[in-house]
DNA sequence: CAAAGAGACCTGTCTGACAGGTTTTGTGAT
DNA sequence: ATCACAAAACCTGTCAGACAGGTCTCTTTG
């Protein structure tokens, strides 16, 4: 068979399959990064001969993975690392009941233990300095739940940049959902003023300890205060 | 607006991300769990008025996403939860220098000397007896370099199972294509035999760290291993 | 009662068409 | 020669219709 160009080979699982094969291995072989343009749909279809509805579906399947950005008007560029997908799937499991927001909270202190005690190691003055400005934001919009919630998942956030792995803010960001669902459940078991307080200090600790460089204390104080979040959740009836 | 069923709402970023996002509600809204049947694609044109290209396309976006599974002539179906979206992921990071295999590594030592201490809290007998086993049939093959891997893979893919939580088993599944990459040249730094069998030692040793139900040693010992592979593939040149 | 066959249903793929963005080109004024 | 602006070329988003082939179901038959 005339293989001319990426033509797709056949008895694959389908000619849409095979096409996303075809532009992962393009993207890959052309040594394309973040913000690169890919070929035009007609380029492609022409190039795999395949219709155009099939390499539409395939650079649809691509995007849903984050793995490109689909802009009307505009070539499929290739995309920057995004959670976007991996957040999805952690949706669908919690959706779908297969896995709990107590395993998600396991992986978490997991995950985040560690985030905070390589930030103590790896942050820059910046980051410290910004890891504190979610915590006074905290602190200071105490009476407006969702601003603190958002401070709150920033904190998190910044801690996971400032660990300086790709992957672990991946990992981190993709759990915000979860994060979204449970953080007003432990704000309102807190109703008395000094039960809120000594929440934000436990995120004072942890920030302190960053900016200390002190990894110890650090990944100390970021299990206190999951141990805190799920004692609180459980005692909740976990949701 | 004449909200009629699950009609899509204008001003979104598309019709396609809107369908994507209604049939994900309807599998919410329904209570769906995987195997369950998706309308088709006919009803869905029908019921979110638009056409069956949008449709398909927001179909092939959840498929790739590994949240329905599509078969030629079967309705789509609820998917159980999967790692080959995250593994995407993570694999076009790698190939787009976004990430490098290192960063994978510290990744991969954080969560999974956490799945070998809880394998060792919860592991049933048959668990243990098959991560024991795939350590024998690493040392009684190791002269096949291709089967030491694929054993050496579902050692660590036991492991995170006998975790008993599907959320650390989805992402030591999804690092699992870096493992293919890599493990190759792990194995052939290691020349004379005793290396060889040094490394498969250290699996013995988690396995019966594990069996013993001694998560500490399970810990220790997976974290020396992770140290081992990741000064063997530093001295490698971390390629 | 079970197995084979027919029909209805459904998905995979292709073609052609058109509206509305975006990039490029070409033109004219400064 | 350069810059701004308008036109053209290009590209994606969406729709409609068509047909092949896989799957399910129900009925008929052995």
């Amino acid at each position: 068979m005339g293989r001319s160009g990426e033509t797709i080979e056949p008895g694959d699982g389908g000619l849409v399959s095979a096409a996303v094969g075809a532009i992962s291995d393009h993207i890959r072989r052309h040594g394309l990064g973040p913000g690169d343009r890919l070929p035009s749909e007609a380029d492609l279809s022409r190039s795999l001969a395949v219709s155009r509805s099939v390499v539409r579906e395939a650079l649809r399947a691509l995007s849903a993975l984050r793995l490109i950005d689909l802009r009307a008007g505009r070539r499929a560029l290739v995309a920057e690392l995004d959670d976007g997908a991996m957040s999805s799937v952690i949706a669908h499991g919690l959706h779908t009941d297969q896995i709990t927001i107590l395993q998600v909270y396991d992986v978490r202190r997991t995950i985040e233990t560690r985030t905070a005690a390589l930030a103590a190691l790896h942050r820059s003055d910046a980051e410290a300095e910004e890891i504190g400005a979610h915590v006074e934001a905290m602190r200071s919009q105490s009476d407006l739940p969702e601003r603190v919630m958002e401070e709150d998942l920033g904190f998190h956030r910044a801690i996971a940049r400032a660990a300086r792995n790709p992957v672990f803010a991946l990992i981190v960001g993709s759990f915000e959902c979860v994060t979204r669902q449970t953080w007003p459940i432990n704000w309102r078991s807190r109703t008395r003023p000094e039960e809120q307080i000594a929440m934000i200090d436990i995120h004072r600790d942890i920030a302190r300890a960053i900016a200390a460089g002190d990894p110890g204390r650090a990944c100390e104080a970021m299990a206190r205060h999951f141990d805190e979040s799920v004692r609180v959740l459980a005692a909740a009836g976990q949701v």
